[in-house]
DNA sequence: GAGTGCACTTAGTATTCCATCC
DNA sequence: GGATGGAATACTAAGTGCACTC
């Protein structure tokens, strides 16, 4: 396993140390803010180009659901009266008025429940794919290596299922129109996995994990048997006529040509691996005198040394997980018994040094490494799928380490073993040729020509076998970005049914079924809260809840009907929001409280499969988090809408980042705050004192001059230059543009220091909202999007500037 | 209906890049 | 050209939800 010698893994030059940076935890600031305005939408008509190796091939889909009209929108423009509080952004819990003002007519108004025939309840099934389970191994791969990339499969085909549904709130097109690719919940009712059982049963039926040796031995026999093409060769054949327009961005194609087919054809070079550990020699200290370690031993110390400055340290937890798995590498007769008596600061402090060293290397030298690095990895890079070059998103193995879980994970601490060939499944087209296993005398998992899935490659969470880590294409690839508009699609098609939801679980508060009454009450949080769905955990998992899982102890009654959450969510973030709800929902939640302990689940009849079961009746495909991607971006396009009167660029942006901020408040995306944080403040301060100083002078010297006298001398007592009032006045104009400018700076900087606006931008905002409300008003994308974020929604560029969500 | 496997999205933090200032 | 700080990118943990089995 360790070769000292070995510096270079596939080309990839060692960088022993960094994989082991140091990473700090800081406690968060919390606060929550709520708002829930509604919007309408139009109706672009879109071109599809599909394109693969051999033909490119042109269809216009009319999107379902999306022949309404803006004249529509009028009718949707109710606002929830989501009262604010003024201390929204300083840190404060919050106060959020919900429901008084709902009463009819308001989107709690009683809901007329029809069966429809239309297309809306055509829950659409696809036949998967069938796959040839013979060339599912290397073998028959390997004797088809001469076939060309694309190779056709069968067409899937479709079936009904319905369901009675609440009847949107537009009439829909006629079915005829509508198109299966654009339907958003079609895919979730289709048959999952089809080729996959085939492909399981073919291989015993049996669990991946448990299917190891069996599965590895035909690709791993290709691999011995066989020289294989050089891969790297093949793939730049289709490279060669590929430049860079040949990215999917510039492509506005839904991939794939079935529902349960991803792609076609597939190609890629596999994954590239970490430097394998490269020694340093230096001796911890147990007892206060030096121990030999093996490399192996030494590996994992470095791990736990490199992290003695992170608050993982102060966690027992953490401490405990480590020794644990380092005493199995130690051995039990080890010199090291306890780690309390190790001293990791001799390699500590190496690794700072080399830092350092890595730091004070000069620009030519870094732009070297980095050159060489680019070149070793550009093949694993990207992939062609369908005969489209698409970046690839996590190529590189995750490195060996400690697991850094979030909250009070219980398994903190862990060792994260390194990933070889042989832990990796590959999946890729069929006629694509396998590629070699970087690692000498390394053969790969398993490989797998599965065109149901999206991912390339996939290996066990070291930390929990019973988990996957997958490499997928990158965010900008026609995949992901058909994905992304689906799930845009299925939220905003949510407006059309949003009255009858929530007149619905209005209906049931009083409901005398208690399960019911509980759905009603958890969709309402959920609508009203954005609060995730709360699937349930394990016990070796951080103890954090959701919607459905919350606790007694997580929502405490405030008379006459004000809720108090708090608990902590997704990555043990806390949620703090104090809210005033519909009387209705406050006397549900005291007794679904009553006779329970802190503790015991507040819904205790529920879980997420019932309530997405029942949000499917209402609406085909919804469940928990369409809601979420829903408000976000209900909100920030009424928000633009409301609040963009006019001005410069400038102004413009601003008012998109305080939609942004809104949102990012809605759906708690928090960050910690900087470390630098407060030093920049004090520096802003005192920039700000010193601009203020030089304004007083510049005023007097106004003065001075308009009186014919000299202007005062400056701070070394020399005479400064005599200028001329205009002169003088454009002086102090600036200076005051410059201090309001800079207050204002402060303020954004001391009002953003908890709030992570990326997240909702990268996640939940659709981006046509932003496109054509950019159009609509001068303002370049770029000002609001990213390379990154314009690669990845290169899908809504050509939104009609009248779009709305 | 509970439990689980699997595939994917969502999320915060660490690291790197790059512009600006001195 | 070094320091600084914000933006972009990389990384990987932690969610959601569907399909399937028992």
């Amino acid at each position: 396993m360790y070769d000292p010698t070995l510096d270079v893994c596939d080309g990839v030059i060692a960088e022993s140390m960094s994989e082991y940076d140091s990473q700090d935890d800081k406690p968060l600031v919390f606060r929550r803010n709520s708002a829930t305005p509604q919007q309408n939408e139009s109706n672009p008509e879109i071109t599809i180009i599909k394109q693969n190796a051999s033909n490119v091939m042109e269809k216009t889909l009319k999107e379902e659901g999306q022949s309404r009209s803006n004249s529509e929108d009028s009718d949707d423009d109710k606002p929830l009266s989501v009262k604010l509080s003024s201390g929204a952004l300083n840190g404060n819990s919050h106060h959020i008025r919900m429901g008084s003002n709902l009463s009819c007519p308001s989107p709690y108004t009683s809901p007329k429940p029809r069966i429809i025939k239309g297309p809306e309840d055509e829950m659409l099934l696809s036949s998967e794919l069938q796959l040839n389970a013979g060339a599912s191994n290397a073998e028959s791969s390997d004797s088809d290596e001469s076939k060309p990339l694309a190779s056709e499969l069968e067409e899937p085909s479709s079936s009904l299922n319905k369901r009675p549904l609440i009847q949107p709130k537009i009439s829909d097109p006629s079915p005829s129109k509508k198109a299966k690719l654009s339907e958003p919940s079609a895919p979730t009712n289709r048959k999952r996995k089809q080729p996959k059982a085939e492909e399981a049963a073919a291989d015993d039926d049996l669990p991946i994990s448990n299917r190891n040796k069996k599965s590895t031995t035909p690709a791993s026999k290709v691999s011995d048997k066989k020289k294989r093409p050089d891969v790297s060769a093949s793939l730049n054949k289709v490279n060669k006529q590929s430049n860079k327009a040949d990215f999917s961005k510039s492509l506005k194609v839904p991939p794939g040509s079935g529902e349960g087919q991803k792609w076609t054809t597939l190609v890629h070079n596999g994954v590239i691996f970490p430097p394998l550990y490269k020694p340093h020699g230096v001796k911890m200290l147990y007892k206060g005198n030096p121990v030999d370690l093996t490399p192996e031993q030494e590996e994992v110390a470095t791990m736990f040394a490199v992290m003695l400055e992170t608050e993982y340290m102060t966690k027992p937890k953490f401490r405990e997980n480590f020794m644990s798995d380092w005493r199995k590498i130690l051995g039990e007769k080890h010199i090291i018994q306890n780690l309390e008596d190790c001293d990791f600061t001799p390699i500590y402090e190496w690794h700072q040094r080399e830092k350092e060293k890595k730091k004070q290397m000069s620009t030519d030298e870094k732009k070297a490494i980095k050159e060489e690095k680019m070149k070793q990895e550009e093949k694993y890079t990207w992939a062609v799928v369908d005969g489209v070059k698409e970046k690839v998103g996590n190529f590189r193995v995750e490195p060996p380490g400690l697991f850094r879980g979030r909250g009070e994970h219980p398994k903190m601490g862990k060792l994260k073993k390194r990933i070889f060939p042989n832990d990796i499944t590959i999946n890729i087209g069929k006629d694509a040729p396998i590629p070699e296993p970087p690692i000498p005398g390394e053969r790969w998992k398993e490989i797998r020509h599965d065109n149901t899935v999206t991912w390339l490659a996939f290996w066990n969470d070291p930390i929990n076998p019973k988990e996957f880590k997958y490499v997928f294409l990158a965010a900008s690839s026609s995949l992901k970005g058909q994905s992304d508009k689906e799930k845009y699609e299925k939220s905003r098609k949510l407006k059309d049914y949003i009255e009858g939801i929530r007149a619905a679980y209005t209906k049931d508060f009083a409901s005398k079924d208690s399960k019911r009454r509980q759905i009603a009450v958890a969709t309402y949080l959920i609508d009203k809260l954005a609060l995730r769905a709360g699937n349930e955990k394990d016990d070796d998992e951080a103890d954090t809840v959701g919607c459905c899982t919350l606790k007694v102890e997580n929502v405490e009654t405030k008379r006459p009907n004000i809720l108090k959450f708090d608990f902590l969510g997704k990555d043990s973030i806390r949620y703090q929001n104090e809210v005033e709800v519909e009387p209705r929902v406050f006397s549900a939640i005291e007794q679904f409280r009553s006779g329970k302990e802190g503790g015991d689940d507040l819904f205790d009849q529920l879980d997420t499969s019932k309530l997405n079961a029942h949000l499917k009746e209402l609406m085909p495909g919804l469940t928990a988090k369409v809601f979420r991607t829903y408000n976000a971006s209900i909100t920030l396009d009424e928000m633009l809408s409301r609040e963009t009167k006019g001005g410069d660029v400038a102004e413009k942006v601003v008012v998109y980042q305080h939609a942004n901020k809104e949102v990012a408040i809605i759906c708690n995306h928090q960050r910690t705050v900087s470390k630098s944080h407060s030093a920049q403040m004090v520096r802003l301060n005192e920039k700000i004192e010193e601009l203020k100083g030089l304004l007083k002078e510049l005023q007097e010297d106004l003065t001075r001059v308009n009186k014919g006298k000299p202007p005062l001398k400056n701070s070394d007592g020399k005479p400064k230059r005599n200028l001329n009032p205009e002169a003088l006045q454009r002086k102090i104009a600036q200076t005051n543009t410059k201090i309001e400018k800079m207050e204002r700076d402060k303020e954004t900087k001391e009002d953003l220091k908890t709030v992570a606006l990326g997240t909702s931008k990268i996640n939940y905002l659709d981006p046509r909202i932003t496109v054509a409300w950019c159009k609509r008003h001068d303002v370049p994308i770029e000002k609001i999007f990213n390379k990154s974020l314009l690669a990845k929604f290169a899908w809504a560029m050509d939104v009609d500037p009248n779009f709305r969500f």
